[in-house]
RNA sequence: GCCAAGGUGGCAGAGUCCGGCCUAACGCAGCGGCCUGCAGAGCCGCCCAUCGCCGGUUCAAAUCCGGCCCUUGGCUCCA
């Protein structure tokens, strides 16, 4: 049973053997820091995420590299707005800062590294040097251009005819170029006051045209695609085995990005493309310059890790997926499910009515059926959503199980235990752990004391009382199960 | 206009590459029952789809072929 994929490249399903069979480089086309994450970013990033822990779950050692463009105009448009920073820099640094706190709490696996454009800056002059010297590029009033015409499958991976391009880039540039669809690599002078004015925020700002670089064809900034070819050669190789990044850019950040790297080595540039869907608010593509978003701390604020997760991981990657209050709803009863079974497993493990010697056929059948299904489900495609139905089927017989017997096998149920820590945490990146919807600490014991209180009103008959404290402990996000054993509890977000 | 992805139950969303186990997965919502002081959780069961439309191939199609309609994304910054 391997992995398939879906290559843009080819428009197939195809199976995924890299160069090195233990490893796998991957670049992941990141995000231009000149605000804050949203939800749209995020699924990307959470699906991106699944893919790196299942390779390695698969055996692989993931070499992840994740940039972040910190040279952008929307970037200098915001310098001197609130207190964001008095240069592109430090605009940039900020923002930087702020994403790696959303996705330390969106727990994804840390990229091998995060490199920057502006640490790159003499790699991407170098890149370009190459391209004028294989007469890929040509240089034109101090700007630098990338002949497409030099390059006899431009187009292939967005599926677009050279003539059918009209242009790209500003229109500006138009009269220095030889072709329309010839696109920059090095930009002479500053971000214009028009692309600047297009992207600001605060008028009252005195507007800022970016930091510049020296280069053989005078001071200049980098063109935008330019940097991904030249990061991905410095921390990986020539040719890498998995590129990845949202549908908005196959056409042309990643049909250049392929261009150029082709034209500059001569050799592929990456053996598979995985491009992931867009999100969607009421129809609409979620996007910062739309302003339809809702961040990423937000989100995370309202919902949990385990509900936004499961919310993200609900649909294929390469699907789109629409924002609604009902689909989240829909997740949180998921994850909670999810959550509730893992703690009542666990319990019972550790329970004295956990037995070696009971053989539990069904568990142990269900187990397997499910360790079976989840893996087929990721192998194909990444089928998240199937994978995570894996896992419920799990729960419905492990709680099934546990009803129904009052003995329980000690090793299907430690099997089960680890297939949801293996799978579901290990490689969906869900949290099972005590506390992770809710403080601990003095809290837990304060609970603990109003629940003994409760359940002395409860002995003596008095339920008004009872209910009562129930109703306010819910209203703080405290969750009281009567059962059996006693009350449990769980601590949710609250009001 | 060109390119791409998609149209499956109230919602959400797999399956479509390799046609039959799909009388359509998992789930949310809803309904009934068990359990419970009640509630919740859990369990058992039920309800709701012939898979955008038309035609074709086939013993057999959500799945293959052709045409059409609609939606979204890209062609300007964007995960």
């Amino acid at each position: 049973m391997t992995l398939r994929v879906e290559n843009t490249l080819t428009g197939e399903r195809e199976p995924f053997e890299p160069q090195d069979p233990d490893s796998v480089l991957l670049y992941y086309c990141g995000l231009t820091v000149s605000d804050r994450a949203h939800l749209g970013h995020a699924r990307t990033w959470v699906h991106v995420d699944v893919m790196h822990r299942w390779l390695e779950f698969l055996g692989y050692a993931v070499r992840h590299v994740e940039n972040f463009t910190d040279v952008n105009e929307k970037i200098v448009a915001r310098v001197g707005e609130n207190d964001l920073g008095d240069s592109e820099n430090a605009v940039a640094r900020g923002f930087v800062e702020k994403t790696l706190d959303d996705m330390r709490a969106l727990n994804l696996k840390r990229a091998e590294v995060y490199p920057r454009v502006s640490e790159h800056i003499p790699e991407i002059i170098d890149l370009v040097e190459r391209l004028v010297e294989g007469g890929h590029a040509y240089e034109s009033n101090g700007s630098v251009y990338f002949d497409v015409g030099s390059f006899e499958s431009y187009g292939e991976l967005s599926n677009q005819r050279l003539d059918e391009i009209e242009s790209q880039g500003e229109p500006d540039e138009r009269s220095e170029k030889r072709h329309p669809a010839d696109f920059a690599l090095w930009k002479a002078g500053g971000v214009s006051p028009e692309a600047v004015a297009e992207h600001r925020h605060d008028e009252s700002v005195e507007p800022s045209s970016g930091q510049t670089w020296e280069s053989p064809w005078g001071e200049g900034r980098p063109g935008w695609h330019i940097e991904c070819s030249a990061m991905s050669m410095a921390h990986l190789d020539k040719t890498i085995d998995i590129h990845v990044g949202g549908r908005d850019l196959v056409f042309p950040h990643h049909e250049n990005e392929r261009a150029q790297s082709e034209a500059a080595t001569g050799e592929t540039f990456s053996n598979y493309w995985l491009h992931a869907d867009l999100f969607a608010m009421d129809d609409e593509k979620m996007s910062s310059s739309l302003g339809n978003f809702i961040t990423v701390d937000e989100a995370l604020a309202d919902y949990g890790l385990n509900a936004i997760r499961t919310f993200l991981l609900s649909g294929s990657y390469n699907s789109t997926q629409t924002y609604s209050e009902s689909a989240i709803q829909e997740a949180v009863e998921r994850a909670e499910r999810l959550e509730r079974t893992h703690e009542r497993a666990v319990a019972a493990l550790d329970g004295p009515d956990a037995r070696t010697k009971v053989e539990d056929g069904r568990l142990r059948d269900a187990v397997d059926d499910t360790r079976e299904a989840f893996t087929t489900a990721m192998n194909d495609d990444f089928n998240t959503r199937g994978a995570l139905a894996a896992l419920l089927e799990l729960a419905t017989v492990i709680n099934s199980r546990l009803d129904a017997e009052d003995e329980h096998d000690y090793r299907a149920l430690k099997r089960a235990v680890e297939t949801f820590e293996e799978f579901g945490e290990g490689v969906l990146g869900l949290s099972f752990a005590e506390g992770a919807t809710g403080e601990v600490g003095i809290a837990d014991e304060l609970v603990e004391l109003l629940l003994d209180v409760r359940e002395s009103a409860r002995e003596a008959g008095d339920y008004e009382r009872a209910d009562e404290l129930r109703t306010e402990l819910e209203a703080l996000g405290v969750e009281i199960q009567d059962t059996d054993d006693g009350p449990t509890y769980r601590l949710g977000a609250g009001e």
